[in-house]
DNA sequence: TTGAAAGCGCTAACAT
DNA sequence: ATGTTAGCGCTTTCAA
């Protein structure tokens, strides 16, 4: 790796003329300018980001830190935040918590060390915040994403999830639900909990009874989809439709709707809060209120980078970001659903 | 941001001495760990990792570009890359391409300027190579990751995938099946020609024949795998069984099926090679030549972190990982699949 | 066991 | 328009 100085040497020309040329700080006479650019392609001379780092005290690096990378909600969000960075020159460092608490805190740590210009966190749920907090005491730049932190002020880019939450099930019931099942979120989770009160405030637009045995807890998960759903129809409670509070639980409900050879819309409704942005070619009949999860990260890119240059100051803004619900045929009424089955192509 | 000037000033010892008790370089005595202990919570100080790089000549950071995060294989590669490196005290930085060679170069190029210790490249698909020459030539340690890079000889974790599809193909021979229909990647990925060949050669094992009418190259991506299975589906060429090449194409041919109304393994069996690692519990029907990514991953990591370290030198290593076939539903005989609908739910 | 000081590669203030 | 140099925060010899 050559440095600054043996391109210098090569070039025959100072230091500092090799930075003007690279960094374009000032006037640099032509010849010059083109002895520089010929000694740093011969050295093959890539400027120490380290170095200037060190020097300038910023490292154009921006940290994101996300629960779950393989929940595809978050690729699209890292893509966004990426893309935002890179035209504004920054570079995106992204890692994964995996919803632990111990992990996030190294993270941020390693982040703090690596002196990131800034940060995106989608926080992992946990009572301790204190890291959080002596982070941004030491007056690094944080944008809260998808979650915010309890007690914790700092711009932030969230869903907003009532509304998302209570569209979809005004949607179920104008096509003519009264029996409405949940399965949400953890609800010690904040957006568990908007979802739910979404779900809550349709059914009182509506005059309908919020009944206790409609509204099941799970846990984001794959299991407690599968789980909750086959309670549901296994057990006493009636119910036309399901509203799922996640994509990745709704892939547990499609798993006990099969099992329990459920036909969907017929048998039973289903609408989904969806965080499966790459499933939507897959599961293209499934009703679902859909996250901008790539404006989501591109918002979040942009927020930051303003906040450290300084071209946003005062109070923290928080951006809400609202959800599309897009209507497909899993709550069409029924006679609309084509029937399965009829051609055979193969002649086995 | 506190220094370590700062922290010996407090602890009224020298700054050498903060830093053999930070990495613990050599004895301090007991008293003066326990000041330099004090001082570092006192003033919430982290050590300035980038003044550390410029010193050592190492950041401890290493880079992994994949083609696209979006892709469910890639989130998990990166999930166990992350925590190889974690365990061996590094940082990954991970960033995407979106396949385009134009991004790579860049990112390969920011990846330079912050002199990250090595690089695992799943490298996007490009005549041009010189940007990778030039890396290793400058004595960066690169991993190629999923795909080699032509005529570039480095260390590299890949899948065998001849194997998988040779594998996956004679069982569905086995099945019964004589014409089995191909839907490949673009063949100028040297992946997307392995599969191809395993395919042939799980044919000519058993004396198939291989038609080119049953072979039909795609490009991996959706809209290709949803148009030749229409097209194949619809036109004159027979066939009892798809073999798809990866899993975004099947998401595709699924919803061709759907559309022609085609019951699967019915009316046509399918199998596929399958990046859909979140998928798995939704399509849990579908018979799979799983790819163990997190597996790839973490043995990419150590296999460059040895590298780095020196634990390996020598001529480049090759690590061929084999993945498995997971037989489900939609590759097996018509009578031991269940029919659908039956029992109802709901009053509707 | 502890401290002083050189120097990593760069930028920017100052000098010419 | 160009060059000289101090210094960013650390590690690591060398000295005590």
């Amino acid at each position: 790796m050559s440095t600054i100085v043996e391109v210098a040497k090569r070039a025959s020309v100072s230091i500092a003329t090799v930075s003007n040329v690279i960094r374009g700080t000032r006037q640099v006479s032509p010849e010059l300018q083109e002895r520089v650019q010929a000694a740093i392609k011969e050295l093959d001379y890539y400027p120490n980001a380290i170095a200037r780092g060190l020097k300038v005290k910023q490292t154009r690096m921006l940290g994101m830190i996300v629960p779950d990378i393989t929940n595809p909600f978050f690729p699209g969000v890292i893509r966004g935040a990426e893309d935002t960075a890179f035209e504004r020159d920054y570079f995106l460092v992204a890692a994964n918590t995996d919803e632990q608490i111990g992990r996030e805190r190294r993270l941020i740590s390693a982040l703090r060390t690596y002196r990131v210009d800034g940060l995106m966190l989608a926080s992992a749920p946990g009572n301790d915040t204190s890291h959080i907090r002596s982070l941004i005491a030491s007056g690094m730049s944080v944008v809260f994403l998808d979650r915010p932190v309890a007690d914790v002020k700092a711009d932030a880019v969230l869903l907003d999830n009532v509304r998302g939450a209570r569209e979809c099930v005004r949607h179920l019931i104008q096509q003519g639900h009264r029996e409405i099942a949940v399965i949400t979120g953890p609800l010690q989770a904040q957006n568990a909990r908007e979802r739910l009160q979404g779900y809550e405030e349709a059914l009182r637009e509506s005059d309908l009874p919020v009944s206790k045995s409609l509204v099941l807890e799970g846990d984001y998960r794959y299991e407690s989809g599968h789980r909750l759903a086959r309670q549901l129809i296994e057990g006493q409670t009636k119910a036309t439709a399901i509203f799922v509070c996640n994509g990745v639980m709704t892939l547990g409900v499609l798993n006990a709707f099969e099992e329990l050879r459920i036909i969907c819309p017929q048998d039973i409704a289903l609408a989904t809060f969806d965080d499966l942005t790459i499933d939507h070619s897959a599961h293209s009949h499934l009703t679902a209120v859909v996250q901008p999860s790539y404006e989501m990260g591109a918002r979040a890119a942009s927020l930051l980078i303003d906040r450290i240059e300084g071209k946003l100051s005062g109070d923290p803004v928080v951006v809400r970001i609202v959800p599309t619900l897009v209507v497909r045929d899993s709550t069409r009424p029924q006679d609309r659903v084509p029937v399965r089955a009829s051609k055979r192509i193969s002649g086995r």
